[in-house]
DNA sequence: CTGATTTCAGTACGACTGAAATTT
DNA sequence: CAAATTTCAGTCTTACTGAAATCA
């Protein structure tokens, strides 16, 4: 019987699903944790995020580069429009389509946002040297290629 | 003005959190979808494993074991034993609690699914060489401590 | 009475599906 | 007609909370 250096026997803590659903939600609820504390939820800061960067966009263009279903980018919309964060607009020519955009409340909203995220990140990374965290990162990628 | 290293924008595709939560989504779909197949959700392998490994135990010490809340122990007991793969017994002394313990249909069923979820660390860690596999499960255990 | 264990009902977020309505 | 876009209502798993019931 040919045995393979993984033969012992894995246990449900070291396997690598596991390790990685661990770390997404440490990951997740240190970043949760700090969007709930301003009022957003996950949703709220990515489609607001990828307004920031991509500009204005039909809701299914905002889903994709948001990773968000197009079932949920109506309801999120929703939620910040009320707020006045996006403005949702019809489409000069394409009557189907809505294009939304950040407003400047929207936009400064973000700009603080965007300083939780990256406070996250770090105390996310900060257990790795510096050069380990690119290490990480590089092969995380690799694994999603 | 100090500007450290990653001054530069970050965009919400690579902060590491997004980059962790698309490989747990990836890494969970696996082994999800290959659960479902054979009839079982994720908490159903995790305490089944649980108590293989570890024997029977009470239902909140199984939870810990299990990263299972009491809750939802409950009934993710009652779903196992309807199928007959484990089995729910009073403690003998103390009358609070109930002791579950893996049936041999149980452990036959466990057993299968092992072989199915080794097929999926093999298949999540396939694209990184067998040293960067060390290594990164290496770094996500420190970031994780 | 206090504390531990189990159980039930319900909530929440993220992710997704199917179908309808509208428009191209 | 078919295809694209938005929207609504609902499902699913994981994770969690509060409260009741039982027993030590």
């Amino acid at each position: 019987m040919e045995r393979t250096d993984d033969s012992a026997p894995v246990r449900v803590a070291e396997l690598a699903t596991w390790q990685i659903s661990r770390l997404h939600r440490h990951a997740h609820q240190l970043l949760a944790d700090r969007l709930a504390a301003a009022g957003f939820r996950g949703y709220d800061y990515r489609l607001l995020a990828a307004l920031e960067e991509d500009g204005p966009a039909s809701q299914v263009a905002l889903g994709q580069r948001a990773g968000l279903d197009r079932s949920d980018v109506a309801t999120t919309v929703d939620r910040l429009a009320a707020r006045g964060l996006v403005r949702r607009s019809p489409h000069p020519t394409d009557g189907r389509q809505k294009i939304v955009e950040l407003t400047p409340d929207g936009a400064t909203e973000l700009e603080s946002l965007t300083v939780v995220v990256r406070e996250v990140q770090d105390e996310l990374l900060a257990p790795l040297a510096p050069s380990d965290r690119a290490e990480f990162l590089r092969l995380v990628a690799a694994l999603l290629a």
